[in-house]
RNA sequence: GGGCGUAUAGCUCAGUUGGUUAGAGCGUCACGUUGACAUCGUGAAGGCCUCCUGUUCGAGUCAGGAUACGCCCACCA
């Protein structure tokens, strides 16, 4: 079957068949497809989701849309980066700015269209000519447009804040790029001495943060500390002066109910520097290094100073108690590392002063599956910070902005000339202050700053405003992420959601339902599923699920979807010498019973596509085809197609034609490359349309419904089935001849049929 | 702790707006074909639809609750 994939993958491409139509009249469908991100090879997760995406677009291809379905790769950013470190063998670190920036350009370009060829292989119907990456030109110019944008509305700003910060990579990084970590940790209890005389005591389990300890704290309602409120302490080591403050925050079961607040430790620490006007102390550098403020500590990892200072803490006996626990804290997603809190200086976009406003917007969208949008809504009302699209990083877009270096004032350029590196060009006006000298911005935008511009990216490739486009489908582990990063630009940029649609699709699973990593070695790759059984079957096999539900791989269900191949390949070969295009004078009736039971199919499986209720349509459309078509209807008019030439033949043999070709049509966009491969050896030649996936999806009939007709069919074959069961419960051959068959109900022109296929000799009616 | 999802045959899952004996595929068993079908067909066995309470003439389906599993978020002193 690969052979044939590969071929008929060629001919889609050499005859332009998804090409977007830029002078067609058609209504148009714009779909904003994920650009996957290029660290590695495709994963069976993708294979699974972009098919879920590619079957709705060919179903909307086939209703005559003018279709934009571009595809692009998202490429820069830390998840880039460590992909070409890895690649590679270097450390970005170590090298040269412009000397990795280029060879990480170089790599990309290498690796590029191999991976770009995966999503060709799985039979995508993308129009690969509306390509992009989000570190190209063209992509850097719309980014940094809307930037500019953002800068100009009051919706970016640069502040000096505590922020997220990962110590490893070194750098800023967002919300969404956390994840939990069950770490094992020990409790300290510490004790502090009061300045007037006495002694308190704290648990903490971070006491290297103890030269940032700003203030200690205790639950207004705690009736064992209420007297200590006000009252000053002096901090252990470093013999710093800090009060004790009542706040409502402090839990008082947890530890000695008495907390240091460091800046920074955890969030919460934030809110009282913030809320209580507290001094900034900052004890960790952006490399995970103890400050100067740090004293004797200072240079050390943070993990050896906290040994270090819970050892001299233990010589000066202050160490009182010390408990084992297993915490959750954040890492980073991208290295694991635990995360800081830093106060630096960074950019952001507002997003927390319009959470109402996307929230709204949300609920604009059509979402598949409905509930996709709690998950969308809980994440927003649980948003802390604004978004941080600041690295301290490389391979990114720049930021278009220079600094003056004598007034502060931020320089930006002209939007025509777009894109610009600010380190490596400068403003073409002084600054109004009268310098004309500047220090560019040397950090870069995440590369959500850019994902999140897919839509207008698709703008500024085929200029022209689509947006809103009609839909957008992914993962459901991006909601957070791009989804959201996207509707928040959409809003800043047009006032209006991305897209009418959204569609989001579960993970693929192994067989037992676990979570596919390397660790586990339970990984499957839909390279050598394809080699095995075919693009189709992987996509057979991926359309067994509804949206948003996680699937499980499952061997069996690729054995059935080659089983269907097989049968589907079979029944149109055994057919092909008795198709005819042209329609007979009258349609034989029991060709009419069996177009009347086409049609209500063809209504039925267009309803489900159009509800994107796809695993349902392709139950519809194989229980039809290999009960209806294959055991009934093929078995039904062998006497005539096996007769002599006629009136009755032709009709079978136009009835074979239409049916087959409906079949396959709505098959086509489940199993695209089986279909193609059909429609090119029978059909293509009598239709004309260079591509099955060109052609109309079959339409509704009301003219052929005709109650009188189907009754009586469904009665002959209710009647046939009786036979069935009979010879076999008699353990006879169902070809065995009986002698009689009695049945009760008149079925008119039937009999004949039921009397040729059921091998009767004489109907009796009673 | 907050939010969400799932629970149906040995396995994997369908069950649309509540309506007679709850479906499919795989697996099992029996039989038949090998004259489209590296097979295919016919049939059989197999289900307190997780549990409890309600609404209703009627609940797998609706409402409330419980349990189990999974996911997202919070909890990091």
């Amino acid at each position: 079957m690969e052979n044939s994939e590969k071929k008929w993958q060629k001919y889609w491409e050499e005859n332009h068949v998804y090409k977007y139509d830029e002078a067609s009249n058609e209504e148009i469908y714009s779909v904003d497809t994920p650009p996957p991100t290029m660290s590695g090879k495709m994963h069976i997760g993708h294979a699974s989701s972009y098919t879920h995406e590619d079957v709705i677009v060919r179903f909307e291809r086939m209703k005559g849309k003018n279709i934009i379905f571009p595809f692009g790769t998202d490429n820069n950013g830390l998840a880039t980066e460590r992909f070409i470190e890895k690649e590679k063998g270097v450390s970005s670190q170590r090298m040269e700015r412009t000397a990795f920036i280029d060879l990480c350009n170089r790599t990309l370009a290498e690796t590029r269209p191999a991976f770009i060829q995966s999503w060709k292989d799985i039979g995508m119907s993308a129009d690969f000519d509306l390509n992009y990456s989000t570190i190209d030109k063209e992509s850097q110019k719309v980014s940094q447009k809307y930037f500019l944008d953002l800068l100009k509305k009051g919706l970016a700003y640069k502040k000096e804040a505590p922020i997220l910060w990962c110590p490893l990579c070194g750098t800023a990084v967002a919300q969404a790029e956390l994840e939990d970590k069950n770490i094992p940790s020990t409790f300290y209890d510490i004790d502090f001495d009061l300045k007037d005389g006495g002694k308190i005591t704290i648990a903490t389990t971070r006491p290297e943060l103890l030269s940032s300890c700003s203030a200690i704290f205790v639950n207004n309602e705690d009736e064992r500390y209420k007297h200590l409120i006000s009252k000053k302490v002096i901090t252990p080591i470093f013999n710093d002066e800090v009060t004790i403050i009542a706040d409502e925050k402090v839990d008082k079961e947890k530890g000695t109910g008495i907390v240091m607040c460091c800046t920074f430790g955890d969030t919460t620490d934030i809110e009282w520097y913030l809320g209580h006007n507290l001094e900034l102390k900052t004890s960790i550098d952006k490399f995970g290094k103890m400050t100067a403020l740090a004293g004797e500590f200072s240079g050390l990892k943070i993990k050896e100073a906290r040994e270090k200072i819970v050892q001299k803490l233990k010589e000066e006996n202050r160490i009182t108690k010390e408990t084992s626990i297993e915490h959750l804290v954040n890492v980073h997603e991208r290295c694991g590392t635990e995360i800081e809190i830093l106060s630096t200086s960074q950019w952001f976009i507002k997003i927390l002063e319009n959470k109402e406003k996307f929230i709204e917007r949300g609920r604009e969208i059509n979402w598949t599956p409905k509930h996709a949008i709690h998950r969308y809504e809980n994440w927003i009302n649980n948003l802390k910070w604004d978004w941080c699209i600041s690295r301290q990083r490389f391979f990114g877009i720049p930021f278009p902005v220079w600094y003056c270096e004598k007034c502060g004032q931020i320089m930006t350029p002209d939007e025509k000339d777009l894109p610009i590196d600010p380190i490596s060009s400068k403003p073409k006006n002084k600054c109004s202050c009268g310098s004309d000298s500047f220090i560019p911005e040397k950090d870069v935008m995440d590369t959500w700053a850019t994902s999140s511009l897919t839509p207008q990216i698709l703008e500024n490739l085929i200029h022209k405003k689509i947006t809103p486009l009609n839909v957008r489908a992914q993962a459901h582990d991006i909601i957070s992420t791009w989804l959201f990063y996207t509707v928040v630009r959409g809003e800043y940029i047009n006032n209006s959601i991305p897209w009418k649609e959204a569609l989001i699709s579960g993970f693929v699973l192994d067989p037992k339902g676990e979570k596919m990593s390397k660790s586990k070695g339970n990984i499957v790759e839909p390279k050598d599923v394809i080699e095995k059984y075919g693009a189709d079957c992987l996509r057979y096999w991926a359309t067994n699920t509804g949206w948003g539900k996680d699937i499980k791989y499952d061997e069996n269900e690729l054995k059935n979807g080659k089983k269907l191949i097989t049968k589907i390949t079979n029944a149109c070969n055994f057919a092909s010498s008795n198709l005819k295009k042209e329609a007979p004078q009258e349609l034989y009736i029991l060709d009419k019973y069996f177009f009347i039971k086409l049609n209500k199919v063809i209504k039925e499986v267009n309803d489900l596509y159009t509800k994107r209720e796809i695993s349902q349509a392709k139950t519809i459309i194989e229980k039809f085809f290999w009960g209806n078509f294959c055991d009934n209807y093929l078995e039904l008019s062998k006497s005539r197609i096996y007769g002599e030439d006629g009136e009755d033949k032709d009709s079978a043999k136009y009835t074979l034609y239409k049916s087959i070709l409906s079949i396959i049509k709505m098959f086509a966009p489940i199993i695209p490359f089986t279909t193609e491969e059909i429609y090119q050896n029978y059909f293509f030649e009598k239709e004309g349309v260079k591509s099955i996936h060109l052609t109309k999806f079959p339409e509704f009939n009301e003219k052929l419904i005709d109650e009188d007709i189907e009754r009586k069919g469904d009665l002959m074959i209710k009647y046939l089935e009786e036979i069935r069961k009979m010879k076999s419960e008699k353990g006879l051959s169902q070809k065995t001849e009986i002698e009689s068959f009695k049945i009760t109900e008149d079925l008119g022109a039937f009999e004949k049929d039921l009397k040729a296929t059921g091998n009767i000799k004489s109907i009796v009616k009673e």
